[in-house]
DNA sequence: AGTCGAGCCTGCTGGC
DNA sequence: TGCCAGCAGGCTCGAC
């Protein structure tokens, strides 16, 4: 499930094969992705270089020559391989390619770099569009929150956006524009890290005159640490998440709470047991003991 | 305006 | 063993 840790890793491995290349061929096997692709995609994509590769939460932004950006979101089953001469014969490389059906494969790159980029999801709730540049920044899908992991996001900023809310706080988490980049999997773990309910009000992160409490200094520290140290081991892999060169991330052996319903609370001295429950329409895994 | 649920899509899992 | 309902998840849209 590609949340931030899990798309930046693929814009780690995405970056060698695309940052300073240029375009050679694309091929569309299928149009109808979440959105259809844009119109002329192959044209407006063969010729131009990738400026940059960047990520903002959980899109990935290629900055083009031509102007445009092209902007590619994985959904929820959405991946990147990528194959050049040397990675081609790699061993991790050819379990990739058996583990995927080739039937998924959308969007096939040729770079100058000489390497080949597949997009390949099986559900197509990943999307592709392209943005001219001066645009993007006012686009629908870029009016979202602080990035977790810049200086910009603070117990201060958090506390503002939460204030008056009388939602969870487990669903603001998970609203984009509050925070841009959480999903339920870090926003599970974030919470325990924080020894925060999943179910309190999320007004409760500010005091009336919307300062940060203490809970929001420590909910701030936990989402970045959570993050950092999912990115660190390649991002978690369920069902779906792969790095470009085919291994799996690691982090789903350091979860301390999410699909480890009956599990022993991880925080030292906690005797809770974790518990599964549903908010709007989601699992939420929380210790009902450590988490208030 | 803020909040919530449905729907999009497919593959895997678990219960019968 | 085989079938199928249920679930997973990010994001948008419509209803309240």
């Amino acid at each position: 499930m590609p949340e931030l840790p899990e798309v930046e890793t693929v814009r780690r491995g995405l970056a060698p094969a695309m940052e300073r290349a240029s375009f050679l061929a694309v091929q569309a096997h299928r149009e109808d992705l979440r959105w259809p692709l844009p119109a002329n995609f192959a044209r407006r994509l063969v010729g131009a270089s990738v400026e940059a590769l960047r990520r903002r939460a959980k899109y990935l932004l290629a900055d083009l020559s031509s102007g445009e950006v092209l902007v590619m979101h994985l959904g929820m089953s959405g991946s990147f391989r990528v194959l050049d001469g040397a990675a081609e014969h790699a061993p991790g490389a050819l379990h990739f390619a058996r583990s995927r059906s080739l039937a998924h494969d959308h969007v096939v790159f040729r770079m100058s770099s000489g390497a080949t980029v597949t997009f390949n999801d099986p559900r197509r709730f990943g999307f592709m569009l392209l943005v001219p540049r001066a645009e993007l920044e006012k686009h629908p899908l870029m009016r979202i929150g602080p990035e977790p992991l810049d200086r910009a996001f603070t117990p201060a900023s958090l506390a503002w956006a939460c204030a008056g809310k009388a939602t969870s706080l487990k669903a603001a988490l998970l609203d984009q524009k509050v925070v841009a980049g959480l999903g339920n999997i870090y926003v599970c773990e974030a919470l325990n890290r924080a020894r925060l309910s999943p179910r309190r009000r999320a007004s409760t992160l500010a005091t009336r005159n919307g300062a940060p409490t203490p809970h929001a200094e420590r909910l701030v520290a936990a989402i970045k640490a959570v993050l950092e140290d999912a990115i660190a081991a390649g991002g978690s892999s369920l069902r779906d998440h792969r790095r470009t060169d085919g291994e799996l991330g690691s982090f789903q052996h350091k979860f301390r709470v999410y699909d480890r319903e009956s599990g022993r609370c991880p925080t030292r001295g906690c005797p809770g047991i974790v518990r599964r429950v549903t908010q709007n329409g989601r699992s939420t895994f929380f210790c009902p003991v450590c988490q208030k």
